[in-house]
DNA sequence: GGCAATATGGAGACACTCTCCGTCTTGTCC
DNA sequence: GGACAAGACGGAGAGTGTCTCCATATTGCC
């Protein structure tokens, strides 16, 4: 009897690993530099290695941008706890998560389209993130919905949306940050009862 | 005494407007069907001329664009003056002007970024139609205020970005209809009274 | 008709994405 | 520790796009 199917897939191997991390770092510094529409062989070249590996580890710039962001998410989802506990009420906690998700899609200029892209058009690495925190806005939603703070007819997915456009409009190196403000503000008031 | 110098540019030659008139009118088409990071070369070839012509006429993607936008401004135009003239109170005029730029922005798929950019980053040859928009905005905005049916703190400027983004949000191909229209109430809420 | 001013086309320099495959590393089994 | 297969590597090069340059062609005016 051959040896039992346990898991299908072989842990990579340690220079693999090593290199897959590496070019991580160097496309976090690349990106937060040159937005994400930054070159996929100069962070290649950065980092050391051939075009052909940075391909074969991402094949695309999403699936580099969706793991970028998997490191990124511990600290969203720490903010969402904190907002959780230490909240006072629910309109201030889905307000301050919907800061969060802005803040978050400013991580590198030009984020903010992908994610969209990627909340409608399913077949995406990103999308799964994205639908994540999907989820968690309808939570603070309906908790702020139940408080009687949020019209009834308002959608967790719009308000991410929103807080996606809010980031979009900041643009380039924080370009309009006074326009960014203004439009939350006036997110905050179009969904507030 | 020699020809006093009236005009200190030439009227085009004939070849040149026909060129110009040409390529505009394919660029229209082609933007509709593949959105405005369409190839320029290919426009360029669809329209029988050399690459050197396009360029030698539009400098670039977005003097292309501002040029494609002049001819649509009539339309944004003669909608103001109906509004304007039709409208029962300023509250529903700023929100119709409102959907109606969101339209305009929505004319080719891509549209909204540019024009965002050109808001922010003022030397582009769309910052033009783009301020003149947010002046008329604020003409709309500013009635409304003074009818009391619109918060007094919020800028033209930013319901402008708020309609750009409304547009934005809807993507390629109207791909996300619902929630643009979701966006624009989420705005009239925020700024309504 | 002839001449200067203008406009044209398309080859080609340069940048970027992504694939392919000959070569080199790793881990495993003896 | 050696050997062998699976796995990973790099970088040349195909494909696509932007934009420039300039020898050649077209216009408009006298």
């Amino acid at each position: 009897m051959p040896k039992i199917e346990t898991s299908r897939v072989r842990a990579p191997r340690a220079d693999a690993r090593r290199n897959r991390d590496h070019i991580l770092g160097i496309a976090e510094q690349y990106f937060s530099e040159h937005g994400v529409a930054g070159s996929l062989d100069a962070i290649a070249k950065q980092a050391g290695v051939g075009a052909g590996t940075l391909y074969r580890h991402f094949p695309n710039r999403e699936a580099l941008l969706a793991a970028l962001l998997i490191a990124r998410d511990d600290a969203l989802v720490s903010r969402r706890d904190d907002l959780r506990n230490r909240s006072e009420n629910a309109a201030d906690a889905l307000a301050g998560w919907l800061d969060a998700v802005s803040e978050w899609a400013g991580a590198f200029d030009g984020l903010p389209e992908p994610l969209r892209a990627a909340t409608t058009t399913s077949p995406s690495p990103l999308a799964v993130t994205c639908q994540g925190f999907i989820t968690t806005t309808d939570e603070f939603l309906q908790a702020a919905q139940n408080e009687g703070s949020a019209r009834g007819e308002v959608r967790a997915r719009d308000l991410f949306l929103a807080a996606l456009a809010t980031s979009w409009v900041r643009g380039a190196a924080m370009a309009d940050d006074a326009s960014a403000a203004a439009l939350a503000a006036l997110t905050r008031n179009g969904w507030e009862l």
